[in-house]
DNA sequence: TACGTTGATGACAGTCACTGACATGGCCGT
DNA sequence: ACGGCCATGTCAGTGACTGTCATCAACGTA
């Protein structure tokens, strides 16, 4: 048996959640989150850069992801259809963590600070999709703007989902959301 | 004559970012602010809701002039376009501040707290845009679409000009990126 | 002219996020 | 058995931000 309870990260992560949800954001203070942890402040500061990241830090996985996905995306493939191929795959990451995402959401949307360093983790997607599409030959400005509008599409797609309690798969809301894109932008 | 010498703000925000240049954002305090302006920190927290603030306080002039510009767009227009003309029009406001924009944006790029309040404040520039739509009759998700669209490209279309010393009008660049998003969206 | 009100600022103590430096003590390889 | 490793604890900071009360010129009014 170990010196410590293992999985020191993982019970700040819960504590942090915990609390968020049960006295708000603001209202939690880190110290209080390291004492139901079983820890110190200062080792929460060391699994965590910030009081904030504790909600974020998985973000590194979704990148990744649509990384990856891209790469898969046959050569012939639009830049913008490459975008919505990658976006939709992410769908199937989320299919069975609708009720936790939409817990995760709620906090976030209750406070400035949460929206923030959600929307640079946002842009940090796009920069990684427009990086990809550049690596695929894709030129600027139409790498930067198909992973913008991509990201926009992924924005608005996502908090549909949350809100639809029956409907399980993003991935549909996702092409359908593409779908209005491309009419938006033909001008319809 | 004033008990005080007059402009308070004014002088708070010069002196702020004249040393956020001078020794970037982080090495700044506000004290150091406060003691440029020959005022105290407390009262630099009267001015603005955080150290950030006093390089965003003026986003909510630009807000106003998007959705009144917004409303002054023919109401045969499609979204699109109606977006696409607001945003253009924002030219004309930065036609005369090529150099310190491009100062400005230079602090911002140079840290991740700075980037954030960027994005929320570009976010809110977008959501007023949708709600603007909505007032014209666009429905969801189009109002919300071609208002992210359009801060997308208004985003990028900043970048390039500012990345461009010879080139004094952001709409001419403005409405290329328009035109490039319309490709692209159409899978060109 | 006296007087009460207002409003911007100063003074000061306090909270809390975050950091650097050093100490502790099981674990693991030799 | 020993010695270094590493996650954690301890402690003393710094700096952003807030609440509260004091100050005092300006201004309106009797």
């Amino acid at each position: 048996m170990g010196r410590w309870e293992p999985n020191a990260r993982g019970r700040l992560e819960k504590a942090a959640i915990e609390l968020y949800i049960e006295r708000g954001y603001e209202q939690t203070t880190v110290a209080e989150i390291a004492k139901r942890a079983g820890l110190t402040e200062r080792t929460f500061f060391r699994h965590f850069a910030d009081k904030r990241e504790v909600l974020f830090w998985g973000s590194g996985t979704l990148r990744d992801h649509l990384v990856n996905a891209v790469a898969a995306v046959p050569d012939s493939a639009a830049p913008i259809d490459v975008i919505a191929g990658a976006v939709e795959s992410i769908g199937a990451i989320f299919r069975e963590r609708h009720e936790s995402a939409r817990r995760r959401h709620t906090v976030i949307a209750a406070n400035a600070e949460l929206r923030e360093r959600e929307l640079i983790k946002l842009a940090s997607l796009s920069a990684a999709l427009a990086d990809a599409l550049r690596r695929r030959g894709v030129t600027d400005p139409a790498a930067s703007l198909a992973a913008e509008a991509g990201i926009a599409v992924f924005k608005i797609a996502f908090e549909r989902w949350i809100g639809d309690p029956g409907e399980p798969d993003m991935s549909q809301i996702v092409r359908e959301s593409f779908d209005e894109l491309k009419a938006v932008a033909a001008g319809r």
